[in-house]
Parts: structure tokens; C-alpha cells; sequence
DNA sequence: GATGAATGAGTGTTCATTCAT
DNA sequence: CATGAATGAACACTCATTCAT
């Protein structure tokens, strides 16, 4: 492994354990047995530092997902695998999934909003399925785009709460996202109205 | 107003807009226009000055969401009620409701963790009105006290969307929050299973 | 007792156990629960505060030296008693001692030196002493105010060596500080040359 | 020479000049004409800048006895060798004397004890030469360890009245010094009980 | 007599970054 | 590729002191 992947490791596990604020050239470089200065030979300064950081995050992310989008199921069995996998990732990748969703965008003035852009595919994959249901009446939506946001925001918020430890101890985070994810699809999906 | 008051309003622009590592004492001072020294006359330390920030923040959420309990009105009208004031809250004032539920606790090592608990009350209130729905057949739950946090979870993501400002811009923020509540009311009201 | 007096205990208290450079205002005003303001009603600053607490210590040591003075034996026993009582007083007033003795003069800078000018008046008291005993034939010396002064210095050392924790710990300071005095003693007392 | 030896030059003659608690990173750093931040790189904080002070003055202290050590004079002569040596040092070397022998312990609170162990070795070889003596009925001690250590208190307090300057102005320090020594070495040697 | 509010200077220390080698 | 030396700016915090009340 190149010293370039060594910092980035390191730096990615720093970032995550301490926060954004906490992460320092000179406790990277110590870390990974450098100088401070040998960093700057891999990347130009620390922002460039976090940059690739992020980078390489969103590139996770997208995989994990893009690889739920090649089967051949109904648009809610597709709907519910995505909602599986964002999910999974976020609660098997924490660090990068908060490098993505949880870091605020003011804290890296100097980061290129452009290469955020890239997760917006993830929406239009949302909104592709639900479009797909909303033909078939399986899904009972206005605009599948704006509905897309709704889930991803609704499934952000249950993987936030349970990466930020914010859930009461008595409830196992297991069975909580599962039943949180039905919920959710649950209020997409075209229903007969009670009598 | 008095300059306690002033360290407090720009501290807590501060620390949202640019996350917890970032705040300082010196940087308030400059904003405030007294010397550094001078917070100390009010604060005891930083630490002491973030945690009156969250009290005060946490305070503010408990107050509003208390009001929306009078109400005599049916559970699934109250459930909305206390959305609607939930995603108003965060709305009109994001920098309390970044600080309560956005800021890492990691960042705040010293916080006592039992002023958070004054927040579990909400769900407690969340849980009590589920429960009586699930009384009267109108809520498809299992677990009150579980639904509720699923409910709150669904909430805040979407509240932080926004306040976050991750929202395509072509989404106008009012009516997304109106129908992602719709949507997740809906995941929660009883219904025959479509045919 | 006046506050003028606590104040006067309290930073005496604490420039003995912690060190001039450590004596401070706001310490001082927080032990007696007076605002820090109000020492500079009774001490102009902090170096007249300073100045109070030597002038007061070397008053003390002064007046218990002088009783020593009014006994009508002879030289050798006056010596023994002066010696006794300067070694009891260091031991007894440890705080004081230090001030008078041990304190840098360099730590001081505004303290007029004229106020230890004071203590000469000890050695010259010695000095007499000695005389005394020089013309009786009793003490072999060739002047006596130099050998009031080495006699002092030795039990400086005595002293300060105790005070200051230098002993070993085997080494009851009891004994070891009069077996000193003997040895101090018997250094100025006229002898025949051994054989 | 090196900025490190600088460093230290210049912190020992602060340390000397104003005490412990005077000592300051910045002070130094503006003496040697340098940024505080360059301080660092030699020293890993305050107090290992202190302690490299301590550990340079024990050791040059030590070496300067050992080499009194070597003789093979009677035990009269070597201790007088002895004390030459020690108060030689003093007076040669105020700074390197006062920071073993004046500065207060409490003010170096993180200072590894066991640096000054290596002193005790001093006391050691004197109680050698006593016991020596005392064998060949030329000193007239109880405890030769104990006797090591009066011996070398009131050495101590004849160099530390002159290094701190409390000498009577008509007094000549060298003059003060050689008597002292000699009253102080006459007060251990046996001699015929005065008729 | 006593206080609260305020301040400028100072403390040790860490930071990102540069530069010559 | 890598480093050691260096730095200015920033950090939280403490200090002695002043002033209006």
C-alpha cells in the first residue's frame, strides 16, 4: 500500500473518531510514522486531503447501491432492496456514510459542491422505480422526483439516528430500522381508504 | 440585551454554522466586540458557555411541542399536529434544532449526557398518542414506544434535509415537507391490505 | 480579625505552599470570598501585599531572637541559646523562615531592600556575642561580625536543608539539626591543638 | 552552537534570574531570537526543557566532585578537598548551584524525583571520608551519614548566603568563605576536651 | 468598604504551511 | 520522495489592574 493510501486510511479514521475539527496534518503524519511535510507531497494542502477523503466515499456509496439496481423485481420489492441497501451501508459504513450525509457543508468552505452532485443519481434512481409504480398504481405519489427526496429523507433520518447513537437503549436498532423501512414504504404505497 | 445574551446569540451562530471544533472564545469576542477575557466574566469556561447553549436550545424545542398537547382532538389529528410543529420548529429556528439534534456528542465530550434526556419526554408524548391510536384500531403498530421513535426518526430526516440544505434545488422546501408528512402519516394509519 | 488580616494569612498560606510566582490576586480574594477588587482597598497592588507579608515575618523572627538576648550567661551558652532559638524558630515557622530567607530577592524587584536591613540587627546581636567571647579567650576568631556570619550561614544551611525537605529520609531532622548545632558550635570554640 | 544549547543558556539564566515560576516559553523564545513554535522542536513542552536544566547542572556537579575523589590524602585533607571543591563550585557556577540546591521542589511538580538521587552519591563519598577519619580517631562523629549531611548543610548555607547575595557588603566573600570552611571542618576534628 | 464589569498583556501549546536540503 | 527547521496565527485561559457605582 502506497504512503498516499496510508494517509488516507489514517486520515478517514481520524476524521471519524474525533469529528472534522479534530483532524491535524501533524497527528496524521505521526500516525503513519512521516513527516508532516511528507504529506504535503501527496496532496497539495489539508483540504485536498479531505477532498479525496469524501471522494472516495460517495464512489462507495454509489457502488453499493448501483449493484441493487440490475434486477428484475416489481417497483416495491425494488424499492424495499434499495431501502435495504442504503441502509446496510450506512449502518456497515458509518464513517464514510457520515462523511457523505452527517458533515456540514460549511465546514469545508473550499469543497467543490460538484462532486456532491454525483449522489444526486442515487434520487433519480429512486424516482426512476417510483415512477415505474406510480404507472402500475402500485405507488400513490404526485411527482416521483420530489417523492424520492421524501424517502431518502425519511431513510437518512433512520440511519442518522441510529449512526449518531441517538436511539433510547431499550430499543434494539435492528428491529428498529426494519420496522421504520416498512413504515416508510408503507406510506408510499396506494391503498384502499378505510371505510 | 445584555452581552451574556449577545455571547450567546453569536456563539450559537458560530457553532452552527460552523460545527463545534470551530467555536472560539477569541473569534466570539471579536464578533461581540469585548475582549476575550470578558466571556469569562459571564461563562465559566467554553465548555460551560456550549452547554447554556444547548439547555436554552433544548428548552425552546420542549416548550413548543408542549403546547400542541391540549388539544382534544382524535390521535391521527394530533400525530399531525405535533409533526407539523416538529418540522416547524426545526424550520424556524435550525440553529436550536441543529444544536439538539445535529451537533455530535463526540464533539462535546464534557456535555452531561442527562440534559438529553429531557428530549426522550417528546417521545414519551410521541408514544403516548400512537398508543392510543393503536387502541382505537386507527394505528397498524406494534410497539408504541418503537413507533415513535420510527415516527420522530422519519421527522428528522427530513427536517435536516432541509435545514441542511442537501434538497434539489428544484424541489421548493414547503411542499416537500408537506408531503413527506403526509407520507409518513400515512405509513402509520391502518389499512386493508390491497387487493 | 480585620479582612486586611485574612487577606494577609490567606497569601501567606499560599506563597508558602505554592511559590511566589504563583501568589495571585483573584486566588487570594477567592480563599477569603471577597471580590478580587477589594484587596486593592487594603494593599495598593500586589507587590505592596507582598511587601506587608515580609515585613510582618521578619518582625516575628526578630522579637523571638531578642528575647534570647536579656540572659546573663555566659558567651558559649549564649550562643548555644541563640543558635537553639534561631534553628526553632526556622522549624516552627517554616512559612516565615522562608520568606525572610529563601525568598529570590530577583522575585521581588519593587521590594525595598532597606526593610531587610532589619535583620542585621541579628547579626550584629551575634556579633557581640562573639566578641565577647573573643576576649574571654574563649572562642578562637579573627573577626568577630565575619564569623557572626559564617555562624549564621551554617545554620542557614541547618536550617534551610530541613525546611526545604533536602534530608534524607533515614535522618530524624530532630537529631540531625542538633548534632549540627554542636558541630557549628565546637567549630568557634577555642581548643588545644591535638597532639 | 546549536539553537538547543541557546535554548537552554538562555532558560538557565531566566530560571536563575526570576525563578520557576518566571520561566516562560515566549520570554526565552524572544531572547534566543527565535518563535516560541521553534522551542518545540526541541523540547517537547516546559517541563522537558526544565528537566534537561536539571538533569545538566546535577551532572556537572557530580563530575566536578568525583574528581576530588581520586586523592590519597589523609581524611583530614580530603575533606577540606572536599569542601574547596563544593564551594568552589557554587561560586563558580551559581546558576548550575542554585537550580540542584535553591530551587523549591513544589514548584516542579512533574520533575522525576530520582534525577536527584543521583546527589545522594555526593553525601556517600563524604560519610566515606568520615568514617574513614572516625576509624583513625581523627573525627569525632556519632553517625558518619548523619555527620555527611551537617557537614554538608553548613557548606550549603555558606554558598548559598553568597550566591544569594545576603552577605554584609563589608564582608569579602572569599575571605567569608575559606573562614567559614575552616570552622566548619574545626568542628568535626577531635580534640583534647580545654582544661 | 465593597463590588461587577471590563481589559490588555501574558501563559503554554497546537496548527497548517513553507523552504532549503 | 522525504525531511528537519522554522514560523505566524490561533487556541483556551489567567493575570493584575482600573473604573464606575
Amino acid at each position: 500500500m502506497s504512503l498516499r493510501d496510508d494517509i488516507l486510511v489514517e486520515s478517514r479514521d481520524m476524521l471519524i473518531k474525533q469529528g472534522f475539527g479534530k483532524v491535524s496534518m501533524r497527528k496524521i503524519a505521526k500516525k503513519v510514522n512521516v513527516s508532516a511535510t511528507s504529506i504535503y507531497l501527496h496532496f497539495k494542502n489539508k483540504d485536498d486531503l479531505l477532498l479525496a477523503l469524501v471522494e472516495s466515499s460517495i464512489e462507495k456509496l454509489s457502488d453499493a447501491l448501483k449493484d441493487q439496481m440490475v434486477s428484475s423485481d416489481d417497483p416495491v420489492a425494488k424499492l424495499e432492496k434499495m431501502a435495504n441497501s442504503f441502509l446496510k451501508f450506512a449502518i456497515e459504513n458509518p464513517q464514510e456514510y457520515e462523511i457523505i450525509y452527517m458533515v456540514r457543508h460549511e465546514e469545508m468552505p473550499k469543497y467543490p459542491k460538484e462532486k456532491f452532485e454525483q449522489i444526486r443519481k442515487i434520487y433519480e434512481m429512486l424516482a426512476e422505480i417510483i415512477r415505474e409504480g406510480q404507472e402500475n398504481k402500485l405507488f400513490q405519489v404526485e411527482d416521483p422526483l420530489m417523492s424520492a427526496y421524501t424517502l431518502w429523507a425519511q431513510l437518512h433520518g433512520v440511519a442518522s439516528v441510529v449512526i449518531s447513537k441517538r436511539l433510547d437503549t431499550r430499543i434494539p436498532s435492528g428491529e428498529f430500522m426494519s420496522q421504520a423501512k416498512n413504515h416508510i414504504i408503507q406510506g408510499f404505497i396506494t391503498q384502499k381508504t378505510p371505510v
